[in-house]
DNA sequence: TCAAATAAGTTCAATAATGGAACTTAATGT
DNA sequence: ACATTAAGTTCCATTATTGAACTTATTTGA
């Protein structure tokens, strides 16, 4: 219990609050992709009914998702992006790049993302302010790495 | 049931079987930050002890964390980041740079990494094959994403 | 040297989260 | 009008997480 409180400054933690469960960044991927409807994204997840519907009604809150109507005053539903989760695509993409890197190919349409206007495949830099990339081992994340890379 | 298979094969779902609980991530990021022993964690993260033992384990075997004696053939345990670990900290990053933007101030001392070199932050681009930084409107998820951006 | 403190877990019972299946209610399509 | 589709809800079984006390071995310090 010694600093707990500095895990919940973090935004990291922050993050995992938000959408850190077992599905939520799943459901947001599927958003992401297009899947607008209930009916649809559990059978894309193979999620409970139940469960999808408490997910579906958190990340409204977190306004992630926008839940709205498909015709006015209707009860048929629809479930679009909100800027913030569209902003997360530079995550998944990352994310899905190390997946891509380190384990065993998955081939799926998510691998990485497609730049629309030249159709080539996306990558992740990371630069200074100076726009210069920064290689992982010269990164500092409130400690030094390069002390702690071994040889696995 | 339509096709929980295509979920199967996409590397978020991957990413999410290695590391998509409540704790991995945490702990992941408590090990980056240099923090080694058993103890330190639990505490750091307030996490249950069984919990915790269970976390590493599973980290161990997916070559995330390596767990070794302090001392040769001693009991007291060292936990440390593999490459594939370390390789996670562009993904830590930008998710950290999202909260930054999205979510009202975490100050932790996660927040953004630092350039070791020139003491800068760090930043996220996403470019093309040809090194062009390409804008979140421009990408397509296999599903263009023009259509989908709504005024939240 | 020997007792006290530290480290790394394990065990077990209580609580919370997730999963599965059937059910309800309203809107569509024919 | 009638069958079907869509969007949930309800309820129970299963699994995961939590909290606290307990074990075993290792250090540390008087």
């Amino acid at each position: 219990m010694t600093n707990a409180a500095q895990s919940h400054q973090c935004p990291i933690q922050k993050a995992l609050s938000i959408f850190g469960d077992r599905w939520s960044l799943l459901v947001i991927r599927d958003v992401l992709q297009g899947i607008k409807q209930f009916d649809q994204l559990q059978a894309s997840l193979d999620i409970s009914r139940n469960l999808l519907t408490q997910r579906l009604k958190a990340l409204e809150e977190s306004e992630l998702i926008a839940r709205t109507p498909l015709k006015l005053n209707g009860k048929r539903m629809v479930y679009t992006p909100t800027k913030r989760c569209i902003d997360l695509l530079p995550t998944l993409i990352v994310l899905g790049n190390w997946v891509d890197k380190w384990e065993v190919s998955t081939e799926g349409d998510w691998s990485k993302g497609v730049d629309i206007e030249t159709g080539q495949t996306l990558q992740v830099r990371i630069t200074n302010e100076d726009g210069n990339e920064v290689p992982i081992k010269q990164i500092r994340a409130s400690y030094d790495l390069t002390s702690e890379i071994n040889s696995h």
